[in-house]
RNA sequence: GUGCCUAUGGUGUAAUGGCAGCACUAGAGCUUGUGGAGCUCUCAGUACGGGUUCGAACCCCGUUAGGCACCCCA
């Protein structure tokens, strides 16, 4: 009996799978790899206003553009942003070389831009060099809204010179003045100042001797950071570790005279400049390389929970720590998708691009179509704005999408006019057309356009 | 990496175990040389794989992707 019902079951799924066969050819489609997404052309045109404004705003300072290999030797990360971030542990796509050595995709970008600066020798130009970027960079995270695998940043660098604190403010200046052409609302800074690296020693110790009394006060997360980053327990949400952190000595109060004053005349400067900034006493950065100031630009309150737009901070060991003399050097970057994602919510016209004013040009009929080749490109070499649609059959069609595209004018082009050298214009707006000859079809439309 | 939620034409949605439908978009036509309106037609979908069932878009399992939270961060 159970034999006769396996066999009653086992012709059923042959039938089934017969069954499905004809319709079952389509496989699992192809998606682009999880968190990295393609940019359509529609989010193309919004991408490229936003760095319009970037390139307007930082060639204006004196910044040039600078582009690094999305690939870099692995080292270069583990020594700068810290063998023991989140970021180098745990969050890197690694490829193995033909040579066996260990090549990473960027997960940021201004070790990079350190490393081009001493490799190419650009400390031996005017100082500083004023450098600035745009280009993606990946990590190996779960995405979420405004995090990433691959994802955009626009960044700044000032690197060589003195270091002087007039640096730090201008690189907060020109990113806060980006955000707020591009009409982000309600736009705050948070800054602060970690010191040196024996201020922080100090700090450290301090702070892990305050904790040290309070182990059961503290969240799990805490009592691991107290051994691997103890700087980080000043900016944990957990509500159990409030109370502890607001005891919790301030690294301003355990400053040197010289990052005292340093930072001190950061503030100045950014008074000077009207730029308003919130002192953030527990705003400490993930990434090792930092000194003296960070910070942190929101928009909003500036809530713990907020995905900041932008962040960045002083480095003067980083070129140290590749092996170089020191160099001062101060940067941020900004997450282009978290500022898109802020400018869809809070200034939709943003992404509606206005048309410019257009030329379509239609034919007719299979001469002419033959003849509009080299009739395009000549209005191409006179700096026309033309869109056309070679494919399109009937001219009705063509003037349907004319006015689709928003064009100002049509050019039509058909046998006729073939014969006599001529073309129509017809203002698309109006209605009214005429017809010029081909010689002076160039001095015509611009005419028209004005 | 962990947990919770989600997945239907290109887009937005309906069908709750019983015929996959609607709107927009796109393409063609009415009009083979004159657009925006209207009408007609067409293309196109249950993410993938398995299971339960007479029968699955719907229930179950796995995979993939998306969203949210944690960790962390631009």
């Amino acid at each position: 009996m159970p034999a006769k019902g396996q066999m009653k079951k086992e012709t059923k799924k042959q039938v089934k799978r017969a069954l499905k066969k004809p319709t079952s050819h389509k496989k699992q489609i192809l998606q682009s790899p999880k968190g990295m997404h393609d940019i359509l052309p529609g989010g193309m045109l919004v991408r490229e206003k936003l760095y319009k404004s970037v390139k307007a705003i930082f060639e204006f300072y004196g910044f040039n553009r600078i582009e690094t290999p999305i690939l870099e030797m692995e080292e270069l990360f583990t020594k700068t942003v810290g063998e023991n971030t989140d970021i180098v542990e745990k969050e890197m796509y690694a490829i193995k070389g033909r040579g066996g050595q260990r090549l990473v995709m960027r997960p940021e970008m201004t070790a990079s831009i350190v490393r081009s600066y001493l490799e190419h020798g650009l400390h031996r130009q005017s100082q500083p060099q004023y450098l600035y970027y745009i280009g993606p960079a990946f990590r190996h995270e779960n995405p979420q809204a405004g995090r990433y695998r691959q994802f955009w940043q626009v960044g700044a660098e000032i690197i060589g010179g003195e270091g002087d604190p007039v640096y730090d403010a201008q690189i907060i200046l020109i990113f806060y003045k980006l955000l707020e052409e591009l009409k982000v609302k309600n736009i705050t800074v948070g800054i602060n100042s970690i010191g040196g690296a024996v201020d922080r020693q100090n700090y450290k110790k301090k702070l892990l001797e305050h904790y040290k009394d309070h182990t059961k006060e503290i969240c799990k997360n805490c009592v691991r950071r107290m051994k691997t980053n103890p700087l980080r327990m000043l900016d944990c949400k957990n509500k159990v570790c409030r109370g502890v952190i607001e005891e919790a000595p301030i690294i301003l109060d355990n400053l040197s005279t010289p990052s005292k004053t340093h930072f001190k005349g950061v503030l100045e400067f950014l008074d000077e400049a009207n730029i308003p900034y919130i002192l953030r006493p527990r705003l400490v950065r993930g990434l090792d390389y930092y000194n003296k100031t960070v910070f942190e630009i929101f928009t909003g309150e500036g809530e713990d929970s907020q995905l900041a737009l932008v962040a960045g901070g002083r480095y003067d060991y980083l070129a140290e720590t590749l092996g170089k003399r020191s160099t001062a050097g101060v940067g941020a970057a900004m997450g282009v998708e978290r500022v898109l994602e802020v400018l869809e919510e809070q200034n939709p016209a943003f992404g509606t691009v206005r048309s410019k004013k257009s030329i379509y040009f239609a034919h007719v009929g299979q001469l002419a179509k033959l003849k509009s080749l080299p009739l395009l490109e000549k209005l191409r070499q006179a700096n026309l704005p033309i869109i056309s649609n070679l494919g399109k059959k009937s001219l009705s069609n063509q003037l349907e999408s004319a006015s689709k595209t928003d064009a100002t004018l049509a050019l039509i082009f058909g046998q006729k006019e073939v014969y006599e050298d001529n073309i129509i214009i017809r203002d698309m707006k109006t209605g009214s057309q005429e017809t010029v000859s081909l010689e002076k079809i160039v001095k015509a439309v611009k005419k028209k356009l004005k």
